[in-house]
DNA sequence: TACTATCGATAGTGTTACTCTCAATAAGGA
DNA sequence: TCCTTATTGAGAGTAACACTATCGATAGTA
């Protein structure tokens, strides 16, 4: 197909499609001519998995570039992956000055806590995890601090269920796929679950009569 | 104190405070004479708080508005602020079109499921719920579509934790900050903890021997 | 032969979140 | 008192980002 079809088919502008191409989030398509060039169905999923990490994802296109680039690396372990990937994807702030040693004291006890031992202590997830809690140090918010182990434990149920999805893949590139998208979309997943989660219970508690569903938003 | 002192206790250029001011994020402080102004601690306080949001939470300054302006508008009840304060915090983004029917059909049966039943169908949550769900079968990813109710079960016991923290304060204004901040810092939390649990599963699972930890990332 | 679609490259746009500059004061030390 | 630094609000300027528009030269197609 050329670019007008893509276009049409995946909704993306064909400057934005040529734009992609440029910054490399697109392989190009097959040279026919001078000025023709000829995509196939592996740039329509590529264009749809770029806009899930875009649109949804809030992924800056650099982000993206480097994600996926990972699709492309041959010779590197899922385990290995897993670690570019999620480390990837959680700095897309540079942090203004590296977090307080104490934060990140507390963050490695709340590791030790869960049990997790096969973590290197110096991905960067960690500094995210130490910088919110410095700055919730900062609120004067430290019973939330104390209670982050409870998060630590539902996180690590919803990890199990992301891992024990991508064992039901066996080719590579589906794995690595699955394992985008199963990072970047589930976190929208669980942060609008959570936010309805919180609605629903809090309904639960302050309305506790029965009676028609409450939780009103904006009117 | 002057600005300056606002300045070094928080770590905010002098010329941000000023635009945080304009822009309504800050209120102004105690005018002295016609080009003098006193801070005092609430403003150390509200200005911690605003860069938590901007910084971690990566909210756009007319959403931090937003939100902040729960905190002064009195009559509104707790219920009622936790809908608009998750309501602002869902879309940062616009949703290009609306999602399909279909997908709003199947984010309704998973709240069904769930035993959702005071939240109003209705609130903007549902529609990041069902462009997730779209998004994922466009991909092709129809098994991760059939795996959100896992997520949801983890997204309620976290929303449990999230309500118990907020019923351990009695004042108004400490609810609505922890809150603002639970939600948030919350999502920022729970994304980086679920990245740590994934490599830390991960690490277990290809590599099950015993040995020094794994899970590198990036050298 | 018209007319539309496409090519890649470069320039331009709109938004966001600051950051700088200014002249008129005010504060604080020598 | 003098001198240096700090402060005020307002408006202009900036840097990054993600597109979007324009171009002349072709290619496809009724």
């Amino acid at each position: 197909m050329r670019i007008g079809e893509l276009s049409a088919r995946t909704g993306v502008p064909a400057a934005t499609i040529k734009y992609y191409v440029r910054e490399g989030l697109l392989p190009g398509g097959e040279r026919i001519s001078h000025n023709q060039v000829r995509y196939g169905e592996e740039h329509v999923r590529r264009l749809r998995l770029v806009r899930a990490l875009v649109e949804t994802g809030s992924l800056p296109i650099a982000k993206v570039r480097e994600v996926l680039a990972e699709i492309e690396e041959p010779d590197r372990d899922l385990d290995g992956t897993l670690g570019v990937v999620a480390g990837a994807l959680s700095a897309h702030w540079e942090p203004p000055q590296g977090p307080k040693a104490e934060d990140v004291e507390t963050a490695h006890a709340i590791m030790e806590r869960q049990g997790w031992h096969r973590v290197n202590p110096g991905i960067p997830q960690i500094n995210v995890l130490a910088d919110v809690i410095g700055r919730l140090r900062l609120l004067g918010m430290d019973d939330m601090v104390d209670r982050i182990d409870q998060y630590a434990r539902a996180a690590e149920t919803v990890a199990e269920a992301d891992l024990r999805l991508l064992f039901t893949r066996d080719d590579r590139d589906e794995i690595l796929e699955t394992m985008i998208v199963g990072t970047v979309l589930g976190d929208a997943l669980l942060s609008a679950l959570r936010r309805i989660a919180q609605v629903e219970i809090s309904g639960r508690t302050f309305n506790a009569r029965e009676g028609e569903p409450d939780g009103t938003a904006k009117g």
